[in-house]
DNA sequence: GGTTAGCACTCTTGGTATGAGAGTGCTAAG
DNA sequence: CTTAGCACTCTCATACCAAGAGTGCTAACC
């Protein structure tokens, strides 16, 4: 499959005239937006020999052409200029957003808005699972007699806020005492390494508060199987485009993007968890049936994986309808993928240490 | 209008049928299903004298009757038994879900979750503005040599992680005096109140540490304005109403669920901001016309205040066709509010203290 | 050989007619 | 007051038709 120049020239004015219009392309209409200096007749040649080579299909017999997504790929691997920068519109609004956020969650949240804007679409962010991370602090508040809050920060930067009830009730002096106590020794330890040696050596100190200590564990143990966390945001542009006017379409999408657990196995599949090489990390397209899921065999996702200190953490994505603005949803996704990493890097940056 | 108890049995009989199968109610059907020992034909003739009270209408000439917004009222004031309990199945979820959540943000959000399913509806949680909250507790957190997180325990429950950028380099151990420093100063002081006295005796004390007091107070008073803050669960539910099968209708309550700030300002609206008297907390049903926005004129809505100490704090609402499930929403929203108040007084009503 | 005009053909789309079915309102009888 | 009967109305599904859009093919043209 190897086309002309002028082929190529033809299929991309097709991929992008249809993705603005979501109509069908017919020859005539190609003719008079392009200037090709060819006639409605050669360009229908044309175009039957693209759909031969199964970059083109149509509707039906009597509408014009619509990209498949063997065109799309072509489209995005071979016609498509990457790299670009943000236009000039979209790059105030980033420079205007700064994460003035609270913890990871929310530069995470924030992360999956701004990309929504920029993209002009539906955008997922995933956090990696918490159980993996390790204790960067440790605070234990008082509530009441029998409960208290414990605060871990990881190093992740994930603030993790858990609710524990005392077995017996304890001082406020008391709960200070052991907060630093616990502080100290589980600094740097990994959240689902919580068992055993180290705690058994706690334990050998703090005898007295054996029971606590365990209620504790118990809890974080628990507490770190809540999985992964995934943001969505602008889900509605979804129902907003022409070829989900179906409402069953709309329901099977909706369903999937509240189904936490299967959004994130789809982005850390699309991820392939590849940690990005050199300054500009490569976001990856996957069209229509390329998807993992059944779900979103009409969709066409675009993700990048973002990092902390050089390591891959998690993925930030876009997600449309194949028809999908795909320069823009690429710079967007490289964009953002760029900036939260170098933002979390500074901010969390200090396992390094 | 007042109704013989035959024309009562009848409307009944009417909104029931159709808030199960979503299809208008003719005489023949309603004489069919339920046992009234009269013809269709004397079923007609009390429908229209129904439909004359406005009670009922019909979709079109030669379709049966439906209720009208009216005829829900009717319904829900009058007819429907209400303060029933769960049906057991619903009562077996209710038991085994234990807040194991990690702080106030997540046990609201677990509480839509839950509601959504025992109401078998999109389900809303409303959580107030923490600027009106005091601070129960505060911590700062080393993360770089120019970055900390503060981390804000508040007598509502909720905890603030900011993340704020020191305008000099701190070791550890000047955070940690800080820390206990701002603690001490700080605890009961209202989020909005950081300002004038208590920062001017703070600086009194502390004056080598301005530039830093200033960024952290700067910082706080900016995360205040991120407004309400509101859950949402079973979203997709709506999408998956026959009255809502239209794209548009859906795409309209999706963006709508979606603007966190409006919805705030609705669930605000129909909460009413009533302390719920008695043990039990009454739900208040908004049907059809009678929700405040324009979107929500095909909706109903049925909202329970929840509190913290007898003082209400948020709303915890369901949403969905007026065609909706009251005796079964009403319920669902009425425990969640009272099971939800409790747990929020135990663990954190440490106000009153 | 590539390009183009012309033309027959196909398929969707919108509008109209039509018959079946469902449900009603009304009248008159029980 | 209740009910059977019946004419009436309206939707829904189907079929049909004409218009429009776009194609593929053929033959002529440069």
């Amino acid at each position: 499959m190897s086309l002309t120049s002028r082929q190529q020239a033809i299929l991309k004015a097709i991929v992008e005239d249809y993705i603005l219009t979501a109509e069908p392309v017919g020859s005539r209409v190609l003719a008079k937006k392009f200037d090709f200096g060819l006639s409605p007749a050669t360009l229908r040649n044309e175009m039957a020999d693209l759909e031969d080579e199964g970059l083109l299909r149509q509707p039906h017999t009597s509408a014009g052409r619509i990209p498949s997504d063997l065109g799309y790929r072509v489209f995005v691997d071979v016609l498509m200029e990457r790299g670009g920068d943000l236009p000039p519109a979209e790059q105030r609004v980033l420079e205007r957003f700064t994460f003035d956020a609270r913890d990871l969650f929310d530069i995470l949240q924030q992360t999956a808005k701004v990309t929504a804007v920029l993209a002009q679409c539906t955008a997922i962010v995933r956090a990696p699972r918490t159980h993996v991370a390790k204790i960067h602090f440790l605070q234990l508040i008082p509530l009441g007699p029998r409960d208290m809050m414990v605060v871990i920060l990881t190093d992740q930067g994930a603030t993790i806020n858990s609710l524990v009830m005392l077995p017996t009730e304890m001082s406020e002096g008391e709960l200070g005492v052991l907060s630093s106590f616990l502080n100290q020794h589980l600094r740097g330890q990994p959240l689902d390494g919580l068992t055993g040696k180290v705690v058994a050596k706690m334990l050998e100190e703090m005898r007295h508060y054996e029971d606590v200590i365990h209620a504790l564990m118990q809890r974080l143990v628990t507490t770190n199987d809540s999985g992964e966390r995934v943001f969505v945001s602008n889900a509605s542009f979804l129902a907003q485009q022409p070829e989900f006017d179906d409402s069953a379409k709309i329901r099977s999408l909706l369903c999937l993007l509240e189904r936490e657990q299967t959004l994130a196995g789809v982005l850390s599949v699309l991820g392939g968890g590849e940690v990005p090489t050199g300054a500009r990390a490569g976001a990856h397209i996957a069209i229509g049936r390329e998807n993992p899921l059944p779900d979103l065999h009409a969709c066409s996702t675009v993700t990048a994986t973002y990092s902390i200190g050089g390591q891959a953490f998690g993925e930030i994505s876009v997600m449309g309808p194949t028809r999908l603005g795909y320069p823009r949803a690429v710079v967007a996704v490289e964009t953002m993928a760029r900036h939260l990493s170098s933002t979390l890097t500074r901010l969390f940056g200090f396992r390094a240490t």
